[in-house]
DNA sequence: ATTGAAATGAACAGGTCTGTTCACTATCCT
DNA sequence: AGGATAGTGAACAGACCTGTTCATTTCAAT
């Protein structure tokens, strides 16, 4: 059974969008890439604005249930922080080119744009996510464990540390033994 | 004395890239807001890469030696601590967009460009000022302290979360007095 | 007052961008 | 067989993009 169209776009679109950008993207380049034709798209998303964040939403789902099945899993001495096991093996794939959520809020920096706002809500989530996992007299080590994400992230993506998520690691355990 | 041209352009696009992206900030827009003409902007730059480059080389100096002046000043209890000052000071100016070298390496991904080879570079000079901050033997806590202080950006700049800093700060001293 | 450097304004070239429209085709369901 | 659904290809509009060119103006220093 072929893939629909709506989704070969949104496939196509992700990919792009992450080797190049969503502002150096041309609708063209990701027809062409895609071999869907112009009309097709504009009658599936109204805009571009639209793919972009339909293209977000899959990826936020995408994440939040990945990140989700590995806390459970829990193959880390403490759940919350097998979010650094599963930082650290995205950084390890070919397909690693930072965040989705972060170069978007990036490119499109008004906080009222829908793309900036449904960025600040994936976060946002995440961070519940991570709250979720942990005890209740460390709730606020969510906070430390999103920074320490982040910040990996970015160690991997601007400088090429494919070795963040290791070392963020280390450092969220230290965190969560030194408060017991 | 009036500010040369060629400032009066790298002062604009700097504000108009901050405001509201690289790739969305044209050539135009700069000229028309800094009322310099076409011709001037193409006799002081080859190309609108250079203007950004230039941009990015004198934040890169306002940054670095404003870092330095505070962990030299060294107002709280660790000098490297006063790094976490520097960014609540910066979060709380009507002037935060986020870091100009996260988001010019997100809308310039690959890595051999060298807008993005910039910003790393950037983001290691910050790493290896704040080392030598740090006694020789808790040189590793650079890394921590870049994972806490890239991660606090994002929570102020996507979550609009503006005192990330002060978080940051804390949780960067618990891994200080974690090992002494 | 003259010269020379710096900047301007305006037009132009050649692309690329998003989004629309329309006549036509392939496929599946009944 | 007939009709609905989905998709194609191609052309088009209108705006915007970077970068070039050149005749003209401004202005400070001599």
């Amino acid at each position: 059974m072929a893939t629909p169209r709506k989704q070969v776009l949104i496939d196509t679109a992700y990919r792009l969008f992450n080797q190049h950008g969503y502002h150096a993207t041309g609708i063209d380049r990701i027809l062409a890439d895609s071999g869907v034709s112009k009309a097709t798209l504009y009658k599936h998303f109204k805009s571009k604005e639209e793919l972009i964040l339909e293209v977000l939403q899959q990826r936020h789902e995408q994440l939040y249930a990945m990140l989700e099945r590995a806390m459970q899993e829990n193959k880390s001495s403490h759940p919350a922080l097998a979010l650094f096991d599963a930082l650290n093996n995205w950084f390890q794939s070919e397909h690693f080119y930072g965040c989705n959520f972060i170069k978007a809020g990036g490119e499109y920096p008004q906080i009222q744009d829908p793309i900036h706002s449904f960025s600040a809500w994936h976060k946002n989530s995440v961070s519940q996510l991570l709250s979720r996992y942990l005890p209740e007299n460390q709730q606020y080590l969510s906070n430390a464990f999103c920074l320490l994400a982040d910040g990996a992230i970015i160690a991997a993506q601007i400088r090429g540390q494919k070795d963040a998520a290791k070392q963020a690691k280390i450092f969220a355990q230290q965190l969560l033994t030194a408060h017991i």
